[in-house]
DNA sequence: TTTTACCTAGGTATAAATACGTAGTTTATA
DNA sequence: TATAAACTACGTATTTATACCTAGGTAAAA
């Protein structure tokens, strides 16, 4: 009786660490409320399309790191063969391009390494029922994510046309150049650089090059 | 008469995520023929340090990432408490900062999270035995560390004198400031500079700042 | 010992950047 | 519609960088 209400779960783990499979083994057995999940491992992306060849998974969790084909390109590859899979991308890393990767790659979650089994189970919940997950560091991150390139500009306020020419400028043309590029004069330029060089307080090109390095402009 | 050979380590993981916690668990305990595990668990720096003056520990694992307090800054204090402690760092980064770090904190040795069981239990064994312990990538990078420096400068076939200059350009120098610091006269500066550009290839200040940032000169 | 690479330094010239101003026009907005 | 912010532009002057040379001294290597 009880038993009925307790779903099974075929879920492929694709990671190229034994200890962190042994640590997502851990958690999901330790929540047998609702779901059995059925394990299956695999220690990188060959391993794991040879497996969703053979066998058919309800959810699969994969890592982003994975030595020869990375986790983005394992979930293409599987999304190839077989489009309706779910896939929940398992990463250490909030880092932004990661996060995009994954998404445009086609996975229906991505959540830290970090997760508590709760949320773990909460994730792999939502996504069997057709729905997406992030958790909330990558929610938060990807929602800052736009707002991250304006406040870098407004940071040191930055006006769209300084901008321009700060990009110009770090693409090793002189004002000359630029206002050619622009159709402005010459000297609107040198006031241009001018206004950057008091605004982000340096003393010549290097810093404004630095600075567009470090903001990520370039 | 079997279990007289089998040796009790008090141990300590310090690491802010349960499922590494669990699968160092896993790990340790599934070797059971030399040891006999007692496993403390911490999940930040604080907890660690109460751990440590209400008990001994033969060995800590820690983590370099802990939140408030980090990694480095734990393992100078569990040291300047009990400075006989045998800790080992477990990270996933084989960034060389953070190796650097964490061994001029005073950890004994430092592997990544991807190790296999056998090779941490080698780990705790050697540290155990007060030697240290480095894995093999982590030894290959710190022997490296100083060869990339040079390979950079061989990259572009840089002098010494050039890169001196160079890394002064960066710092927002003038050849006129560069030629005073280095006692010489400012056309010497010139012509390095010129070398400089021909040998990078590159156009203006801009090119030579965005290289020395890309070799990480500065 | 000859060669080579490197550091040194200067001649001459032009191009480019920096510094500190002023000021008109457009555009968004309160 | 008043106001501010942004973009535009120029005057004047100095400093700095770039370009293309030549060339001597020194130390290491062939």
């Amino acid at each position: 009786m009880l038993n009925s209400n307790i779903q099974k779960v075929r879920l492929l783990i694709v990671d190229d660490h034994q200890m962190v499979r042994d640590g997502i083994r851990v958690m999901l057995e330790s929540q047998t409320k609702t779901y059995k999940f059925i394990i299956t491992e695999a220690e990188n992306g060959e391993d794991a399309i040879q497996n969703i060849l053979k066998n058919d998974y309800d959810i699969i969790l994969i890592d982003y790191q994975l030595p020869k084909m990375t986790g983005m390109e394992t979930v293409e590859r599987i999304l190839l063969y077989k489009p309706n899979t779910k896939i929940l991308a398992l990463s250490n890393y909030d880092e932004l391009t990661y996060i995009n990767n994954m998404l445009k790659a086609g996975v229906s979650g991505y959540i830290l390494k970090n997760v508590e089994p709760l949320e773990l189970i909460a994730a792999i919940k939502t996504i069997l029922h057709d729905k997406v997950f992030y958790s909330n560091e990558i929610a938060i991150k990807l929602i800052e994510s736009k707002k991250k390139i304006v406040s870098n500009i407004e940071k040191y306020s930055l006006t769209k046309r300084e901008l321009e020419i700060l990009k110009l400028i770090t693409q090793e043309k002189t004002n000359d150049e630029i206002s050619i590029l622009l159709c402005i004069a010459k000297r609107t330029v040198d006031s241009h650089r001018q206004n950057l060089l008091n605004k982000l307080g340096v003393k010549n090109t290097v810093g404004l090059t630095k600075i567009a390095i470090e903001s990520k402009l370039i």
